[in-house]
DNA sequence: TTTGCTGGTCAGTTGACTTGACCAGTGAGA
DNA sequence: TCTCACTGGTCAAGTCAACTGACCAGCAAA
């Protein structure tokens, strides 16, 4: 009867987990870096330190500083595809419009309620190293699963489908990649917004995106160039000032600009602040339409007009693709939604 | 490849290895003293207790003072592994603050990290009809499981705890409802907003609140009449039109209000663009302080004045406090966070 | 009534674990 | 060649579960 309790520490459990899955072959010859090893096992890097000290000391791994850590000589077994669904992104989630945070999460709950787990893995190096470099460090930290791209730039794309892997592409999918996409249609929105600009009587509209290289972004500016044949087209850096700086540059003057369609909702944000900030009327001075449609914009005074889409047909259409994969169906389905337009005071 | 190490606190594993005992009968009709058990165990009596608390409420045992521990005939099955967490919310998930979906998206991935799924179950009724009809219907539709109440009147948080159900309250905790809370610490924010407007010579500060019966809103007006005494708070409708008009009525004339502190993230950007489109210089003018901290915040410009929480330590606690419930463990552990201070361009 | 058991409660301390930071070595790409 | 983003190596501060040791009140047999 008496059964005492056993007092394991975390870092011997860890060693444990490592020791048999090391043993399964499961990390290949090499293993993640410390950090992301420690929050998959969901443990602190002094504690995942102390349990791989062990490992070496019982001659499973070779470390050395600067350089990843070796599995010696496992019987490395081919481990078995479990399909995990991992969504890769670029910006951990506090940082992402709400919007997204919104279909990530009803994202979340549909795969979930197919038994499929969806895991975050956030790599800011996506966007600035080369897609063959990135993918191989996924695919030694991550082995295996479905993968679903976030803001994904076009050379990573490639790269997943040149290998053939299990990936679709979720927003700015770039033309001519053989992978499973879901996108807003931002040609459409963007050639309906600048028709739109036009039909009210205004006669310089501006398109404003950010700098960075998302597919998604070129797609606008066709969209608003035939909508609107010689309009401007102009990039800004993304920060506040410097998104300031451009807009009260090309708002300036008689000649100024007098309607702005701007990519990114909390952009829209800043230019509708700058602009009242700087004493001109919104709309009778400039209009402004929001390319992106944040529940928050419809709390400015004036409301944004703007595209609102809905996160639950988004997630929908992305949930239903990464199951095909995990089944192991491969399609090159390309879905472009139409979000809704939005009337507000800005225009 | 989720391979996270489980967590199970010593009073769980002590829980677990009693239950399984006792289920056996291995201890007859009576258990030994708690002094005894617990160096049995190999455990101290605190950690013993508390495993022991838990299978009383699972109806295993009885205790009373000066009595030895009396197992009870064949304690009811506790349908422990079906234990889902729902959300139990007024609002859709795309109508939510950006930060709380935030939180949402982290609790999700921490209770399924631990076994347990979460279910949204938005309930508009939560807020119209009163608490004990609301519960009638979800007893009915959603049996068993553990509740996280969102947004909950008192009305309806005072039915949960009269019904001795396992509830927790996320955010708005009513004063005195003897369940488990994680919540901003209002008072303390807006004490602190007021006493800063002070300090910087702003004379004629106003608190202006939503018309709901929200508790944390009345805890903002406690804590901001301590920091500023004798100043003024205001309620408003919620809609861009009516804070447009009290913001108008409030900062009009030399008289006018010169410092704002708006309770929701929405409303400060409401409060803002309206004072901006006034013509108002912020914040020379009028000084703008949003109580709540969304990312969004950041993008006006000037950049809003705020006081940001992290949605992880959020999410942490939830967790937490969500999986004792599903373990048989009440507390009545009311948690007050502070955000931290992000000092912006409207003040 | 006394004594010795039972459970009920608490403050103080310990120590494992977390957090966040900084450092130095390595190697791919500009 | 230099830069930069990775790697492992190290550390100090803070958190929190659990332990320790104590005292209290209820109960029942001596």
């Amino acid at each position: 009867m008496p059964v005492r309790i056993p007092r394991t520490s975390l870092s011997t459990q860890a060693a444990a987990v490592l020791r048999s899955e090391i043993a399964q072959g499961a990390w290949g010859d090499h293993l993640p870096g410390e950090r992301l090893l420690a929050t998959r096992l969901g443990v602190s890097r002094p504690t995942l330190r102390a349990a791989l000290e062990t490992l070496e000391a019982e001659g499973w791994l070779e470390r050395r500083q600067g350089l990843p850590t070796r599995v010696l000589e496992g019987g490395r077994r081919q481990s078995e595809r479990n399909c995990t669904v991992r969504m890769l992104t670029p910006v951990p989630l506090r940082d992402m419009p709400p919007l997204t945070v919104c279909w990530m999460d009803e994202l979340r709950e549909r795969l979930a309620a197919a038994g499929h787990p969806l895991e975050l893995v956030v790599s800011p190096a996506t966007f600035t190293t080369r897609g063959e470099r990135t993918l191989q460090r996924l695919e030694r930290s991550h082995p295996g699963g479905v993968w679903i791209l976030h803001l994904a730039p076009e050379s990573l794309q490639r790269a997943f489908a040149a290998r053939d892997l299990p990936a679709l592409v979720a927003g700015s999918a770039a033309p001519g990649v053989p992978l499973p996409s879901v996108d807003l249609d931002y040609r459409a929105i963007c050639r309906h917004a600048a028709g739109l600009v036009r039909a009210r009587g205004r006669r310089r509209p501006v398109l404003l995106l950010p700098d960075t290289a998302a597919p998604g972004d070129a797609e606008s500016a066709e969209g608003f160039l035939e909508g609107c044949p010689g309009a401007r087209v102009l990039r800004h850096d993304g920060t506040p000032s410097g998104l300031c700086r451009q807009v009260r540059t090309v708002c300036k003057g008689r000649e100024g600009a007098d309607a702005v369609v701007v990519g990114r909702s909390v952009h829209a944000l800043t230019v509708l602040t700058c602009l009242l900030g700087d004493g001109l009327r919104v709309p009778e001075d400039v209009a402004v339409i929001s390319r992106d449609g944040d529940a928050f914009l419809g709390h400015a005074v004036p409301a944004l007009t703007r595209y609102a889409s809905d996160p639950r047909r988004w997630a929908a259409l992305l949930a239903r693709e990464a199951l095909r994969l995990c089944e192991g169906v491969r399609t090159g389905a390309r879905h472009r939604l139409m979000p809704d337009f939005v009337a507000g005071g800005t225009l």
